[in-house]
RNA sequence: GCCUCGGUGGUGGAAUUGGUAGACACGCAGGACUUAAAAUCCUGUUCGCCGAAAAAGCGAGUGCGGGUUCGAUUCCCGCCCGAGGCACCA
């Protein structure tokens, strides 16, 4: 009897689908398991090898643990909403909904044929009105919050406004204007528009002007990555940032919580470090400087800085402001207003792309100084693109001798450097060192830098005219887009107060359209719908979320998917609390992964769940590459030459399909039959063999690379796919694709058939117990894969099957008590066959829900062991020792080894180092 | 420039705590079975030296150069190369 992969596989995937193998229950006595993976944006191009990988690891990893004895939730969906479709519909005039349901279909019976644990009655879609009234949901509550400082946690609006009535927001500074000071009787006394304005700038997520990519020919918004050097990735067309309405998320409020919480969570350093660099936190000082205005209007006016050395302040030379800040044109002295304002045209007439790609110095003096709070000095303030309008005050104080940026400047410009560090500065290039002991520093001389900080700080504290204070780089995060096909904002204008309709509203269903053309005025196609946007005298918003909306939160509907009076019940994430494996690719790092934390934080602080960080574990997959095969034609020909002689021609080279190529020997008629163009192509062989070249480069369906899992599964079957892609490397690591390593695993599967069944005797089975020495091989085989499974080393477990495998087979191992336990532990790898096999053995129940075999110790004791020796710490011979051998025993054994006493050649060794259960090592004198 | 992770045979990779470097596979070479093929099985396979060959032996060897140690792929110092991320963030 043959491994007949193909029946076996469609027979029990039919069972287990039948049998509702896969469901889960959120009733159980047993301890509860959370693995996610990353659900998929189904794309039209379907998967290809790479995309499982990820999935096979949580799968394996997801089965392993319910034969653990563990209540495992292991759900898949789609995160449907998105660009592409939108896209495509332009193109295609298939509606989104129409073409991602079309996908999703193709994603399904891709995914069905690997044989995943999913339990599909927890299936979600982002674009669905089921789970997206829930997102609407989730950002009414965030639009009906602000983050209470003090207490470092989300509150509702409601209480804000009682506090304001009381005290007004001297507690509660603004978040969105920081300038923005009332008293409660000013507070009772402010319009209701206004009110409405000043709460907005405290909402969690909220409504503010802001600059967008827009293309005017495309007569569209952006997003950053469709620009490409300040022109249109589609069609090359100029981009200019222009000011619109958008909403956002606060997320800024959140990074201090958004940096703690890495610390309480299990991702990758450079995950952790990726997000931490993102948020940019940085402590310093703001400091004013008072203006010494000659002729300019900015009377009583101070300068505001940010810096994280206040202890370089006697190092100042010149301010530098942002082209953008405020006080440019109030501090502008009328003998330079020429300069600065044909300064300030050149700094509009370039892009963000052209100041980011040319990093010119270039700048313009305002005629104004600044006071030095400590020294009787002039410090005249520039004006530079250099200094960022958005980071700090957008101004900056200038220490060339510390800070590189400002050398160059300084040296530009030609603005003498004052040097307060001494022979640490070298006249050539500035020197960001704290280690440098203070000169020319007043009150600081002789203070080592980095001590000096917190003395300078004080002073300036004192004097009140600075204040400590910490930045973060990041920025919020911008929640519209203009764009159809995404979740609508539960939201109305009226006289441009944005006023939130009520949940029992929910879902506001985006409305059906075939022409996604865009509206008027920068606004999303749903503007083209008049009658659809009016709304009860007022106008509904009319752009949509954005791609991260639906996948904030997603991992808690599967908690409770079917639920209609909440986003998920309270039992519901109380039993399943955290994610306690999450795999993934990486390219989620500062996207997906902070916006998801933050809503959590975010439903914790409202009390809708009881944790506040969605993922205990992070794990990221690498990528699979694809193995190009290259064709070489002679230039100007159809002729073409392989690839050990193309040096002796002048070629193109060509990707070629890689089906069409067995390893690097090309099928030459399929090539003639691949594309009209290659009809008449003729070859110059070696030995008549077409050699291809190779590449490894991403799996894309331009280098005609893609290997579908369809193809592999239908070839080698689906265990033998999922233990392939296990096989192939550390899950963590990319790593380049190759079918033909297949075959290698595949033996593995038909060697292990075999200790059930002989091709002509069929089963081989027997009752006979067995052997100690099969059971040691066994033990050894099950504790190295039970090991290697929990820590995700999955490639090397396959190795131990392997080994196990060809262990029994050399032992003759037909045994039934033993080899009912070793289809136990392949089953999380290889479900099919070794659900087939327990059958076969009329074992009862499935193997699915068989316990794992505990490793009993007494067959992997050892009496002795084969211990290396080495001269030197070279090893040159082996002894077999008693395992509990002494020191005296060692010794004596290893001095009358005949290889020893060739190295030590009559003499005493110096010393004889006898390391138990590892090695000896015998030093010569 | 900064941060993180890597660099081991022809290839993918193994070596979990400083203890036999190259497990397990792929590929390749040779062989058995077969009319033949497929399938299966067996043997060999880091490089170099010695040798008719085999066995045995010797030398080198985990990106490079140093160091610590009885012993280093593993720890330390200094470089080189690759991948990813950030990037005028004061």
């Amino acid at each position: 009897m043959e491994y007949a992969f193909r029946n076996i596989e469609r027979k029990w995937q039919e069972n287990w689908k039948a049998s509702n193998a896969y469901k889960v229950s959120n009733e159980s006595t047993k301890p509860k398991f959370y693995v996610l993976d990353m659900f998929p944006y189904p794309s039209g191009a379907g998967l290809h090898v790479g995309h499982p990988l990820g999935y096979i690891a949580s799968d394996v990893f997801s089965r392993y643990k319910r034969l653990k004895g563990f209540n495992v939730l292991h759900p898949m969906g789609y995160d449907s909403f998105g660009l592409p479709a939108e896209q495509y519909a332009i193109e295609h005039g298939i509606p989104p909904a129409v073409s991602t349901d079309q996908n999703i279909a193709t994603f399904r019976s891709q995914l069905d044929k690997i044989g995943f644990c999913y339990d599909w009655e927890r299936e979600v879609r982002t674009s669905d009105q089921e789970y997206y009234k829930w997102t609407q949901w989730i950002f009414l509550q965030l639009f009906d919050s602000w983050m209470d400082r003090k207490l470092q946690k989300a509150r509702r609006i409601s209480e804000l406004m009682a506090n304001f009535e009381v005290e007004g927001n001297a507690a509660n500074p603004c978040p969105g204007e920081k300038n923005l000071f009332f008293t409660a009787a000013a507070w009772l006394a402010f319009s209701d528009k206004r009110k409405a304005e000043i709460l907005m700038q405290y909402r969690l997520a909220f409504c503010g002007i802001g600059e967008v990519n827009w293309c005017e020919a495309l007569g569209t918004v952006l997003a950053n990555d469709e620009v490409i050097n300040g022109v249109s990735e589609r069609g090359g067309h100029p981009v200019v940032k222009k000011k619109l309405r958008q909403w956002y998320l606060r997320i800024t409020e959140y990074a201090e919580r958004l940096l703690a919480g890495l610390q309480t969570v299990d991702f990758s350093e450079s995950m952790k470090d990726m997000q931490s660099n993102w948020i940019g936190k940085s402590f310093g000082a703001e400091i004013d400087f008072e203006l010494d205005l000659v002729d300019a209007p900015a009377e009583g006016k101070k300068l505001k800085v940010y810096t994280t050395r206040p202890d370089t302040i006697f190092g100042i030379d010149f301010m530098v402001i942002a082209p953008e800040h405020e006080l440019v044109a109030s501090i502008t002295a009328a003998e330079q207003s020429t300069d600065v304002s044909s300064y300030i045209d050149y700094v509009n007439s370039r892009s963000e792309r052209e100041r980011m790609a040319e990093k010119k110095i270039t700048g313009v003096f305002s005629g104004t100084y600044c006071k030095h709070p400590f020294v009787d000095r002039k410090i005249p303030v520039w004006i530079s693109e250099y200094v960022l309008a958005g980071y700090g005050t957008g101004a900056i104080m200038a220490v060339p001798c510390g800070d590189e940026r400002d050398f160059k400047f300084a040296n530009h410009f030609n603005i003498p450097i004052t040097n307060i560090i001494g022979s640490f500065y070298d006249g050539t290039e500035a020197n960001p060192t704290k280690e440098a002991k203070l000169e020319n520093s007043g009150f600081l001389n002789g203070l080592l830098m980095s001590d000096a900080i917190a003395v300078a700080l004080d002073k300036l504290e004192g004097l009140g005219i600075g204040k400590r204070h910490t930045n973060y780089k990041m920025r919020d995060a911008a929640f519209s887009r203009q764009r159809y096909w995404g979740e609508p904002f539960p939201i109305v204008w009226k006289d441009d107060v944005a006023i939130p309709l009520s949940s029992a509203e929910l879902p506001i269903v985006l409305p059906p359209m075939t022409d996604l053309r865009p509206g008027p005025d920068a606004q999303g196609p749903l503007a083209n719908l008049p009658e659809w946007a009016a709304y009860e005298g007022g106008t509904r918003e009319v752009n949509t979320m954005p791609g991260y909306a639906g996948s904030s939160w997603y991992f808690l509907r599967y908690m409770d998917p079917n639920n209609t009076d909440a986003f998920c019940s309270r039992e519901a994430s109380d039993y399943w609390g955290q994610v306690d494996l999450y795999i993934g690719g990486t390219e989620h790092a500062v996207g997906h992964l902070l916006y998801s934390r933050m809503w959590t934080k975010a439903l914790f602080d409202l009390g809708y769940i009881g944790f506040d960080e969605p993922f205990k574990r992070l794990v990221n997959q690498g990528k699979i590459g694809g193995d190009s095969r290259l064709v070489y034609r002679i230039r100007g020909t159809k002729q073409f030459v392989s690839a050990g002689l193309k040096d002796q021609h002048e070629t193109d080279e060509l990707h070629v399909d890689v089906s069409m190529v067995d390893g690097l020997d090309l099928d030459m008629e399929a090539f003639r039959k691949w594309k009209p163009d290659f009809a008449e192509a003729t070859f110059i062989t070696e030995d008549g063999v077409y050699k291809c070249g190779s590449r490894l480069e991403k799996m894309s369906k331009r280098y005609f690379n893609v290997v579908n899992p369809d193809d592999i599964v239908e070839r080698y079957g689906a265990d033998t796919f999922r233990m392939y892609e296990m096989f192939l490397g550390p899950v963590e690591q990319d790593k380049p694709w190759d079918t033909k390593g297949i075959e290698g695993v595949h033996r593995f599967m038909k060697k292990l058939w075999r200790l059930f069944f002989d091709v002509e005797k069929g089963a081989v089975l027997t009752d006979a117990t067995a052997s100690d020495a099969a059971w040691k091989a066994f033990y050894k085989m099950v504790k190295k894969v039970e090991e290697d499974t929990a820590r995700f080393s999955f490639n090397t477990a396959v190795s131990s099957f392997m080994i196990g495998v060809n262990d029994l087979t050399d032992l003759h191992c037909h045994s039934k008590d033993l080899l009912a336990k070793f289809l136990v532990v392949l089953a999380p790898y290889a479900p099919h066959i070794a659900e087939e096999l327990w059958a076969v053995m009329g074992q009862s129940g499935s193997v699915l829900d068989a316990s794992y075999p505990a490793v009993e110790e007494k067959y992997l004791l050892e009496t002795s062991k084969e211990y290396p020796v080495a001269i030197n710490g070279k090893t040159r011979t082996t002894l077999n020792l008693d395992i509990n051998a002494s020191q005296a025993d060692v010794e004596a054994l290893v001095l009358v080894d005949p290889i020893v006493m060739k190295w030590l050649e009559g003499k005493p060794p110096k010393k004889i180092i006898y390391v138990k259960n590892k090695m000896i090592n015998v030093v010569l004198g």
